[in-house]
DNA sequence: TACATTTGACCCCCC
DNA sequence: TGGGGGGTCAAATGT
C-alpha cells in the first residue's frame, strides 16, 4: 500500500524525526497512538524504527519533497497552528496535522521571500508559513509563552500565546525545512546562520534518556566563540527544546546580502534551532546575545498542548518557546519570522551561492549584523524574548531551572520557578505518559504577586522583554 | 578535494 | 566509590 511505500521512504530517510508518515499522521499522534498501545498505523512502527537511522544521508528525493512539505505543514500545523487543525484533527482521525496553518496575510516582503525560497514552492509556504509563521514568531519570541490552552481554544483567539503557537508552526515549518535543508548537501548547511543570526555547526547528536527526541549539539562557528546550544527536536521536527550556553563574544554575522532577492536577507538557515534564528534575523539587533546568554530553553513542544488544565491537571502548554531571538512585533515582523523559518531554505539558497568557507568568513564579518539589509525585514522591531523566562499559559513568567526524567514517565520533567523575585512558586511540567500530547503541570506554592501582564505587543509588553535593549542591559 | 554531518566511543560529572 | 548519563571527540561517510 501507499502507506507502506512511504514508510519505506521514511525509513530510508535519515531523519527519524520526520516520519514521512506525517503525511498521514502527525508524529505526535503516532506516538500517542503508540503509547496508547493502539498503533495508529503501521507507520508508527516504521517510524520508530526509522527513528534511529544510521548514517543515512538524506537524499533529496523527489518524492520526499512533497512528502516533506506535507509533513512539514502537517507538523507545522500541528505545532503552531493548532487552531485550524485542531478541529480538523480532532474531528478527524488524522492526527497528522495537529494544527493547520492559518492562512494569514503576508507582507509583500514575506511573499517575495517565500517566492524566493527555492524549494518550498510558493505553494507551500506562502500559505503556510508566511501567514502564520510570521505572526507566530513574533509572539513566540516575545516570550516563550507557554499557554495552557485548551486544545480547541488554541488558536481560536490568536492571543499571544497562541500566536506563539502559531509561530511554532512556522518554526516547525522552518524546522522542517531546516531539516529538510539539512538533507541538502552538508556543505550547504555548514555554518549556516540560524534564525538567531549566528552560525552553528553541529558537532554531535545523541539520544538522551527520558527524552523522546534526539538532542543535537551545536557550536557557534565563530572563532573563539564558546557558545553552544543543544537542540531537541520532536519527531515532528519541531524544536522541543533549545538550550544555549555561553555568550557570543561577537556580533551576529551579517546575513549574506547577496542577491537582492528576498532570500538575501535571510541567509540564515535554521540549524535546527530555527527559533533562534527567527529572532535574530528579525531582530537583527546586534546586541542580541540572546542566545549567548547562559541557558535558554525553548520548548516548543508544548505547542501541542491541548487542554489547559488548571494548575494541576494536565496543562497543555502551547508551547514553551523561547525564542532566543527577538520577536518581531506585530504581524509584519512575522514575515520575517515566517520567512526565517522558511528562510532556511531561502537562506540556503542564498548561501548556496557562496562557498561554505566564505560563509564562515562571513560570520566573522558579522559585526554588522543588525544592519542586514535584507530588505526583508521590515524594520520591525524585533523583540527578543528573554530566554530566561517565559510567560506561560498560566500567565506567570517562569524560568526553567532543571529538567529530569522521573520514574513512571519516560518524558522529561522540566522544572520552573516563578521569575518574580519574591515569589517562590515552582512548578514542573512534563508530558503525560499516557498522552504525550498532554502536559502535566504541577505547581508548588502560591504566587505572592500578580500575574504579569502579557503584552500583545512583544516589544513593549514584556517587562522582561527580551527586547534587544533590555537584553543588552542585562 | 574540501567540508559538514553522522554516529559510535570515550570522558567527565553528578547522584 | 561506582554507575548512569550527558557532553564531546573524531573517524567514517556523503555531498
Amino acid at each position: 500500500m501507499e502507506v507502506k511505500e512511504e514508510e519505506r521512504i521514511v525509513i530510508a530517510k535519515p531523519v527519524a524525526s520526520r516520519p514521512t508518515c506525517s503525511r498521514f499522521k502527525s508524529f505526535s499522534e503516532l506516538l500517542a497512538g503508540a503509547d496508547n498501545a493502539s498503533p495508529p498505523n503501521t507507520c508508527s512502527e516504521n517510524v520508530v524504527s526509522a527513528i534511529r537511522p544510521k548514517t543515512v544521508r538524506f537524499k533529496p528525493m523527489v518524492n520526499r519533497a512533497p512528502s516533506a512539505v506535507i509533513s512539514s505543514q502537517a507538523e507545522l500545523s500541528g505545532i503552531g497552528v493548532s487552531n485550524l487543525s485542531d478541529k480538523a484533527l480532532k474531528s478527524d482521525v488524522k492526527p497528522t496535522v495537529v494544527y493547520k496553518p492559518l492562512a494569514k496575510l503576508v507582507s509583500k516582503t514575506t511573499a517575495s521571500l517565500l517566492a524566493n525560497m527555492g524549494n518550498f514552492s510558493a505553494s507551500n509556504q506562502p500559505t503556510l508559513q508566511p501567514t502564520e509563521a510570521p505572526a507566530q514568531h513574533a509572539n513566540q519570541e516575545k516570550k516563550n509563552f507557554r499557554t495552557q490552552v485548551s486544545p480547541n481554544l488554541h488558536q481560536n483567539t490568536p492571543s499571544h500565546g497562541e500566536t506563539d503557537q502559531i509561530s511554532e508552526p512556522s518554526k516547525a515549518a522552518s524546522q522542517n525545512i531546516e531539516e529538510d535543508p539539512k538533507m541538502l548537501p552538508a556543505a550547504a548547511n555548514a555554518d549556516r546562520p540560524s534564525y538567531d543570526g549566528y552560525n552553528w555547526r553541529k558537532y554531535g547528536q545523541k539520544q538522551v534518556k527520558g527524552s523522546e527526541y534526539p538532542r543535537s549539539y551545536y557550536k557557534c562557528t565563530h572563532p573563539n566563540c564558546p557558545v553552544k546550544k543543544k537542540v531537541e527536536r520532536s519527531f515532528d521536527g519541531q524544536i522541543a527544546e533549545i538550550v544555549y550556553k555561553g555568550e557570543h563574544n561577537h556580533s551576529k554575522p551579517q546575513p549574506p546580502k547577496r542577491n537582492s532577492s528576498g532570500n538575501q536577507g535571510f541567509g540564515f538557515t535554521s540549524d535546527g534551532t530555527g527559533q533562534d534564528t527567527n529572532n535574530s534575523l528579525l531582530s537583527k539587533n546586534p546586541n542580541e546575545k540572546n542566545e549567548g546568554s547562559e541557558e535558554r530553553v525553548e520548548n516548543q513542544n508544548e505547542i501541542r498542548s491541548y487542554a489547559p488544565l488548571s494548575y494541576q491537571g494536565k496543562a497543555l502548554l502551547h508551547y514553551e518557546h523561547v525564542t532566543t531571538g527577538a520577536l518581531n512585533a506585530g504581524g509584519t515582523s512575522e514575515n520575517s519570522i515566517g520567512l526565517s523559518g522558511e528562510c532556511e531554505e531561502g537562506s540556503k539558497v542564498g548561501e548556496d551561492d557562496q562557498p561554505r568557507s566564505k560563509r564562515r568568513k562571513s560570520e566573522n564579518q558579522s559585526s554588522e549584523v543588525g544592519t542586514s539589509g535584507e530588505g526583508i525585514q521590515e524594520p520591525r522591531v524585533v523583540v527578543q524574548s528573554s530566554n530566561d523566562s517565559e510567560i506561560m499559559g498560566d500567565g506567570f513568567r517562569w524560568r526553567k531551572y532543571g529538567q529530569k526524567v522521573v520514574k513512571g514517565n519516560p518524558n522529561p520533567r522540566s522544572y520552573y520557578r516563578c521569575t518574580s523575585q519574591k515569589c517562590n512558586v515552582r512548578k514542573h511540567v512534563e508530558r503525560a505518559s499516557d498522552d504525550p500530547r498532554a502536559f502535566v503541570t504541577t505547581y508548588e506554592g502560591k504566587h505572592n504577586h500578580e500575574m504579569p501582564l502579557r503584552n500583545t505587543n512583544p516589544v513593549a509588553s514584556d517587562p522582561d522583554s527580551n527586547s534587544p535593549a533590555t537584553k543588552d542591559k542585562r
